[in-house]
RNA sequence: CGGGGUGUGGCGCAGCUUGGUAGCGCACUCGCUUUGGGAGCGAGGGGCCGUGGGUUCAAAUCCCGCCACCCCGACCA
């Protein structure tokens, strides 16, 4: 392959665009390898097109390793399915929907699951068809509340999603590991760090879920690593030691105290450390109890109130408990007139239950465990409020914030550190939400039937450049790995003499040999130009035929170090494929 | 959904306060010169100033509505 700048279609930006604030998003447009074209949603210009594609075969590669069969359905589908498997619902807002002119339903496909079940059933009748590891390569699209960062969370994105299915659970779970297996391999070859953290399943359903997150800043994820032992998890999934219980009997009584404006936290424990509570002085937030009201909306059903004890130190982190809740939606209450019981600032469990409001609490705050907290009117509190004897939890929940530096839970010696990532894999053992579903059986060896398992196992191919590009750039531009580079060299004609002669020759010998070529063979371009654009476009190897190319020599550049060697022209391809690493290059 | 910001040629921006011929840099075209780190000179092409209405002799500019995009927040009791 041989392209040349003179022809390209490429025009690359001197300037940022104003709009973009991330790296990948501001170099992938400068560069000229996307365009936006809609809101969250971009037009894959030719070199962004070949690193699509480059990501794309290292997926098909790896996926065919692992016995995986290419399919392609339609984006557009019938709205039957997914009412079936009552994800019209529960994705609500966010699928995009459509009418036909016959009034039918429609939807284009956030995903795939009903649509790989259905053919499976139609195809498949017999326990001698499975296992079988189906997957397609597709563009997906949700109707995401706020698109940002470019390619990182848009409305349309190109997915590759598998679906695998088995007749045992040894069978799904032998499925899910070659899977992550392969997920590693790819994410290796993209030349990507990353974490693989356990998982919340969402939408999906199912058990087991990890997900793999490409380690950077500007990541929406955060995910807990422990330094003591292999424990990772987003924080969504954190699972919070619960405290050891005790007798709630054991603890003193409850006495209610005024507290004159102490509408928040901070102000209660100022207050009770003042002597307003007793002798005590050593009063903390953490021994308090925050009861946060919020309102939880069930798929197609109406919102009721729900109340979330935490610790006093604690926030309730909303991502956390959008995700423990799931999938029904949560907001912050605000119908405060329909409960004058509830009284703002001051709530306390104690009237919760006569209320008929559910009331929820954080693992730490245990049976047995007691607590300053509200008493349930204007500028009063009350100390030894304690659970198992003044009020009771109707559950617990996960969704008080988990902070660097807290107790690892699952070795208990480590402590959580906090990072962030972008999320480009997520595997998923389904189970048979789907196949239970449409009622998929296959005819056993007994002649009774069997119920298939599903994995699920998604790679966000389009968010993975995004990704690549936001952990490989530097000041000057793009610095794109090998593997998925759009070209393996970079030709730059730099001279006025047979330069662009000469670097269209070698390109042509070069491409010949089987190298992706790029040569920059653009008239009337100073040299410095195309230097800057060469760096800018982030080719890993660069050539430059310039001064001394009368000589017999081109210089060779490292994109990634900076260094540069004055190299004969004659040996040039076995240096290449020595630097990049390709085998199998025959001399020139 | 809420808050803030921005909409002027492909990109980055000025002009708006104080209404009166639409401007600058980059990019693009032509000519000459230049050619190892974003060249110089000269001559050009390209813009219903987001959109609809209003005020006015006159609107990019003032007023009202709408739309789009970007950023922040989705929350502490």
């Amino acid at each position: 392959m041989l392209l040349r700048m003179s022809t390209l279609f490429l025009r690359t930006l001197r300037e940022d665009p104003a709009d973009a604030e991330v790296a990948s998003h501001r170099l992938l447009l400068r560069a000229g390898y996307i365009r936006r074209a809609a809101p969250g949603g971009f037009t894959w210009l030719p070199l962004g097109k070949l690193v699509l594609d480059r990501v794309t075969e290292v997926v098909r590669a790896e996926m065919a390793a692992v016995g995986g069969q290419e399919v392609l359905f339609p984006a557009l589908l019938p709205r039957e399915p997914y009412e079936t498997s009552g994800r019209w619902t529960e994705y609500g807002d966010d699928i995009f929907t459509l009418t036909d002119r016959r009034g039918a339903e429609l939807l284009l496909a956030p995903t795939h699951e009903e649509m790989f079940a259905l053919l499976v059933r139609d195809l498949f009748s017999s326990y001698r068809d499975y296992p079988v590891l189906l997957y397609q390569v597709q563009t997906k699209f949700r109707d995401e509340t706020r698109p940002r960062a470019g390619l990182i969370r848009g409305r349309e994105f190109l997915m590759k999603d598998a679906y695998s299915f088995d007749l045992s659970d040894d069978g799904l779970r032998a499925a899910y590991a070659a899977l992550r297996e392969a997920y590693q391999r790819i994410f290796d070859r993209l030349g990507l760090t990353y974490a693989i953290v356990s998982a919340v399943s969402g939408l999906m359903g199912g058990s087991a879920s990890e997900e793999f997150l490409a380690t950077t800043p500007i990541g929406e994820d955060t995910y807990v690593g422990c330094a003591a032992c292999s424990y990772a998890a987003n924080t969504e999934a954190v699972v919070t030691a619960p405290a050891v219980s005790g007798d709630p009997l054991a603890q003193p009584a409850a006495t209610s105290h005024d507290t004159p404006d102490t509408p928040t936290i901070e102000s209660l424990v100022a207050l009770a450390n003042a002597g307003r509570l007793g002798d005590r002085a050593d009063w903390t937030a953490a021994d308090t109890l925050k009861n946060v009201v919020v309102a939880v909306t069930p798929p197609g059903g109406k919102p009721a109130p729900l109340v979330i004890g935490v610790p006093g130190d604690r926030e309730v982190d909303m991502k956390r408990l959008a995700a423990a809740v799931a999938p029904a939606t949560v907001e912050m209450f605000d119908d405060w007139a329909a409960v004058p019981s509830l009284v703002r600032g001051y709530i306390g469990p104690q009237v919760l239950a006569g209320l008929g409001i559910r009331y929820l609490v954080d693992p730490r705050v245990a049976v047995g465990t007691a607590w300053l907290t509200g008493a349930n009117e204007v500028g009063r509190h009350a100390v030894h409020v304690t659970h198992g004897r003044d009020f009771v939890a109707d559950g617990t929940i996960e969704a008080a914030e988990v902070r660097d530096g807290d107790p690892c839970p699952a070795c208990g010696d480590g402590v959580l550190t906090m990072r962030r990532g972008v999320e480009i894999g997520h595997i998923f053992q389904l189970g048979r939400r789907f196949t239970d579903a449409f009622s998929i059986d296959a005819l056993g060896a007994d002649g009774k039937p069997v119920r298939p398992t599903m994995g699920c196992y998604g790679i966000g191919i389009s968010r993975a450049v995004a990704a690549v590009a936001e952990q490989h750039h530097d000041e000057r531009g793009l610095l794109w790995p090998a593997a998925i580079a759009p070209v393996d060299v970079h030709l730059i004609a730099a001279g006025k003499g047979d330069q662009v002669a000469g670097a269209l020759a070698l390109g042509a010998r070069l491409s010949g040999l089987g190298l992706r070529v790029l040569v920059d063979d653009r008239p009337q371009v100073s040299p410095g130009v195309k230097f800057t654009d060469a760096e800018l476009i982030g080719i890993p190897l660069a050539v430059v035929v310039g001064r001394r190319f009368g000589e017999g020599f081109v210089e060779v550049r490292d994109r990634a170090t900076g260094e540069r060697e004055d190299i004969p022209v004659e040996t040039l391809a076995e240096a290449i494929a020595a630097r990049a690493g390709i085998s199998g290059v025959p001399s020139a």
